[in-house]
DNA sequence: CGTTTTTTGTGCTCACGTTCACAAACTCCT
DNA sequence: AGGAGTTTGTGAACGTGAGCACAAAAAACG
């Protein structure tokens, strides 16, 4: 699967005339101060669209394109971009390379990531193995697990090390994003060595609620959380069904 | 990880006297109009934390109690809690058993819903191995492949079956919930055979926007998206940083 | 039995996010 | 060159969610 190139400063190609610059508040200037949390998470999914269009050879896209292509609504899509800057050119649509390489210099994808995945469980090495990691920048530098068996063995191409060489690996290397996918007991304890290692960021899997200090952030990926939510739902709608059922016994179950 | 029972209709134990049931609007005519969408998301939290309160033995905890476990703030866990009705009791707290059981209620936990899995590569395997989902009545009913080279390996105790039986199963055994974790080339096909197979919710683990009729629910779990909404936060931190650093060098290449 | 203490349930306010709708900016065609 | 047609960027209206703060309810205690 291989991807169009990313870094390309430049416009080029297609039929667009580059925007004049010198009107207007600078493009830095207006990213600084606070994109919104709603549009952070949004903007690597725009990135996907863009990828994708680009590699069917498409140069420009509408808000409305990309709007379909991302699943959003087009003001939504227009608003989010604004915040970021004026890429747009009115009349034409978004120069698609361009936007890419913006969007992706925005959330810090010009530059590679390391990860560390700490658990390599069913999940951790599932993680490990993931392509999608690598493809977006993100290198996992090691592999952590705290059971001694297991600590040597080969997943892809890094060996797992013990917990005891966390600082070591840490201290060596830059890692700004630790990976948990331990159980839920360990998980706290894992976190605060690596934030006192210098982690920034966490990525926790693991079904428990993790404390830390301000300066770090944590996003939590929780796998039966989801379900139990699409449970909800479909309950709701067999329920609603029952509700209308001609069955009198069905709907005096539905009652309860 | 033995869990404590379930199942616990009515109050018992505790000191706690059961609510006079007579007054207020009836659980059930609240429940039905609409519990916000955001207090439904954090159901599952609450039973977690409430789950991990009857291990240790807990009979009745505070919101403030409750809240520190779930990792939210107090207010906004009684007011969550208002929408599925009265289980409180003033001056005292909510009866740990009996409140676990009304969220089960609610989300549908006091049923058990069929899974199929769809996709059995690194993650299609770690998921049906996933011991979180059986422990919160999931049950994987099927793991289905289109790799013929796979179909009849054994994961677990189960076999992967062909693409070809995914209407042979699902017209048998009635599953309500999809899992996809297939590339994402492969969603949206599977995704519409799962739909037109009766599936009513799914559960997208693809990179890749999928299309549903309106009467169908989709999650979407994008673990690359996660790392990349941490990596604009550590870009912007190391941003900061460097527009206060010293070194002027540091400085000027913060601003570009 | 009244007073104090605890803790829930909720009205209210503010902040955030979504969507509409339209002027401004650009292209294309005659 | 000017008018018709497109499409962006954004002000304004609306809807949802978060959090404060307090009355009401229950318990504890003298």
């Amino acid at each position: 699967m291989a991807e169009a190139p990313l870094l390309q400063p430049a416009r080029q190609g297609s039929t667009v005339t580059a925007p004049r610059g010198n009107r207007s508040r600078s493009h830095v200037e207006r990213a600084e101060r606070g994109v919104p949390e709603a549009t952070v998470a949004r903007l690597p999914i725009y990135l996907r669209a863009l990828t994708s269009l680009a590699e069917g050879d498409v140069l420009t896209a509408s808000s409305e394109d990309l709007a379909g292509a991302a699943g959003v609504n087009s003001a939504k899509l227009r608003k989010d971009l604004s915040y970021l800057g004026t890429y747009g050119t009115r009349g034409v649509g978004y120069d698609v390379n361009y936007l890419r390489y913006q969007i992706a210099r925005q959330i810090g994808l010009t530059q590679d990531w390391s990860v560390i995945i700490v658990g390599i469980g069913n999940l951790g090495h599932a993680l490990a193995n993931y392509s999608g990691f690598a493809s977006r920048g993100f290198q996992v530098a090691a592999l952590i697990d705290s059971d001694p068996a297991r600590v040597g063995e080969r997943v892809g191409d890094l060996r797992i090390s013990s917990m005891d060489d966390l600082d070591d690996i840490l201290s060596r290397s830059s890692v700004a994003i630790g990976v948990i996918a331990t159980p839920a007991g360990a998980a706290q304890d894992v976190c605060d060595r690596l934030v006192a290692a210098g982690v920034g960021s966490i990525l926790n899997f693991a079904p428990a609620v993790l404390t830390v200090p301000d300066h770090v952030d944590v996003r939590k990926v929780d796998l039966s959380i989801e379900l139990q939510i699409l449970a909800y739902h479909e309950q709701r709608k067999a329920h609603g069904l029952a509700l209308l059922s001609d069955d009198p016994v069905v709907r005096a179950g539905a009652a309860l």
